[in-house]
DNA sequence: ATGAGCCATGGAAACGTTTTCAAGGCATCT
DNA sequence: AGATGCCTTGAAAACGTTTCCATGGCTCAT
């Protein structure tokens, strides 16, 4: 089929061992044969071939992502930023989505990447110890993106540091009754961010003195009908919130959804804050905490990279700055 | 390092060609003799190198994808619809996502995915003639998704007949002057969304005898500053449109953002459509053109997989069907 | 009983690279 | 002039599979 090193070596009348100094840049070469190689190689259009290449170095120039809910904005925003760092890198990006626990498990145990990648960047999905062994034992640099494992590298964010802020803005502009509103605390894929910025809410009203009352927490799912609903549910109370912390924005466009069904204006009547950043926050002047998603996706790329290339492995932790970005849906309420 | 087949072949007292046979689920082996070599696959934990396997079928069992524009919503869909159909096949999923016409002439130029993937999934992006020779000659099969070429399969929405359906729509709401808002009509990469939906737009008035005005179409840029720029030039002009239809949704919330800092609202005081279908149109209530975006990647990754299994590769055309989405941005207008 | 044919099996070639090792050429130093 | 050593080069081994081909045992029909 196409041309082999073989094929390029007879047509320069050098030996294949030569082509190969010459495809990898080895410095031995004259500088005559060089040119002759490169010109057969170029008039056949000769390619090299990846897998027979692969077989011999055990170097496959790839590296796996996986990550769970390829539709969510926060995991396509950290996708991105890996995306950018990888293409500009001679590596290649294979793309495993998790929707299930049922497919974490099967990943976790077939590793269907094994051999197939050099490295492994994983996104929001916790890790059990046996399963990193195994990762380990297999020699597999990984690197955790928005979830932490004692012994690889992780890039995360502060998720109770960032909840701690929003609710303490919310706190200071003079709510004392604040709502919080999340999915579930403890998610088949074992996510922590929803239970981690409920520790900030908690922290937040402690820190300050305020009671935490059980019926302003609702943890729902991860869904926007479920602020929707969860939004209803707190301004039945008797005495509603003047105030809800949403541990994501598209949770906090549900309540803005609903409240706008009862004729209430977020910031005017009840004070909202989200915790993302996503596009849409600020169209709608949604406050909310800003995490940095592009850039961890980026970070951890790059810490992933480095582990590839220089053979650093150390399980360093990067925490990457949240911050509170102050819109119109947490004005000061007319009536405290 | 990790076991080979000749160590199964050993262990299990067979030849290596016996074990590569229970490992291709070949029927020529004795019962017996199947199990006790999976016993010792399992016994050692035993995995084939893919590099070796790939050297000698040529096989690679990857399809590679590439989109452009990985941030926007309608390419983020598709391939939520090519991941869910390529995770349930033996395929893995590489992805390249084009930003630039540099990238993009330097990706079909070079063609890194040559060797590496057994198909290709192009979203999007036009060829040209003799980058889909150079495909043709690699022997790589390729189907295109939202973009077409006449020798190869293609998934398509009609978009000049969704323009239509869009305009006709604000025509029967008793709108006369109708806007224009979209992207560039002739984008760097060379899509022809924006063009053909202008032709629907234009058709639309001319099949109900209504003039097309220059001043009344407004082509900048994808993105939605740009909507809330041209809206506000469409508002300044001397006669203002009643009805704007936007090329996509993105533009059409520029647009009603720069409807609400004039204290006008789309619906009661100037009519809306956007194209698309995104989540958050059906949350503002814009009225849309709904195309199957995660239906398309699904399309498309299935006749791509026919394509490789079965060795069907007749170019195909599969157009999808788009839809009116009514909501409160184009409700009758006041006057007309 | 004997030949034909089938089935299970193993040996070995082939896939296309990289890398090791040996060798030859040439310049430099003694 | 001869020895030393570096630089360039090529032959061949190795990587771990699949697959072709040959072989031997067995069944079945004659």
């Amino acid at each position: 089929m196409a041309y082999t090193i073989k094929d390029v070596a007879k047509r320069a009348g050098v030996g294949i061992a030569t082509v190969s100094r010459v495809l990898n840049e080895s410095p031995n070469v004259l500088p005559e044969t060089r040119a002759r190689v490169l010109a057969v190689i170029d008039e056949l259009g000769y390619r090299p071939n990846h897998a027979a290449r692969q077989l011999v170095t055990a170097k496959t120039n790839a590296i796996a992502i996986i990550l769970p809910f390829l539709t969510r904005p926060f995991f396509i925003e950290v996708l991105r930023g890996i995306e950018a760092v990888v293409a500009n890198s001679e590596y290649q990006l294979i793309i495993f989505n998790v929707d299930s626990p049922e497919q974490r498990t099967r990943y976790f145990n077939t590793l269907p990447f094994l051999g197939r990648t050099d490295g492994l960047l994983i996104v929001s999905l916790p890790l059990a110890p046996p399963e990193i062994k195994r990762l380990q034992a297999a020699n597999l640099p990984a690197v955790m993106i928005d979830t932490q494992a004692s012994n690889l590298p992780s890039v995360v964010v502060d998720n109770v540091g960032g909840a701690f802020k929003a609710v303490e803005h919310l706190i200071s502009q003079g709510h004392q009754r604040i709502g919080f509103v999340s999915g579930q605390l403890e998610p088949d894929l074992g996510f922590t961010v929803n239970r981690d910025r409920q520790r900030g809410y908690e922290a937040a009203l402690t820190a300050h003195h305020l009671p935490i009352q059980a019926e302003y927490v609702r943890a729902g799912f991860d869904r926007r009908d479920w602020g929707h609903q969860a939004a209803l549910e707190l301004l039945d109370l008797a005495e509603p919130p003047s105030a809800i912390f949403a541990a994501n924005d598209d949770l906090a466009f549900g309540i803005i959804d609903a409240l706008r069904e009862r004729g209430l204006k977020a910031g005017d009547d009840l004070a909202v804050v989200g915790y993302d950043d996503l596009e849409m926050a600020q169209l709608i002047g949604l406050t909310t905490i800003h995490q940095p998603m592009e850039q961890m996706g980026r970070k951890g790329a790059e810490v992933l990279l480095a582990a590839l290339n220089e053979g650093t492995r150390r399980p360093t932790l990067h925490t990457l700055p949240v911050n509170l970005i102050e819109r119109t849906s947490s004005t000061k309420p007319s009536k405290v």
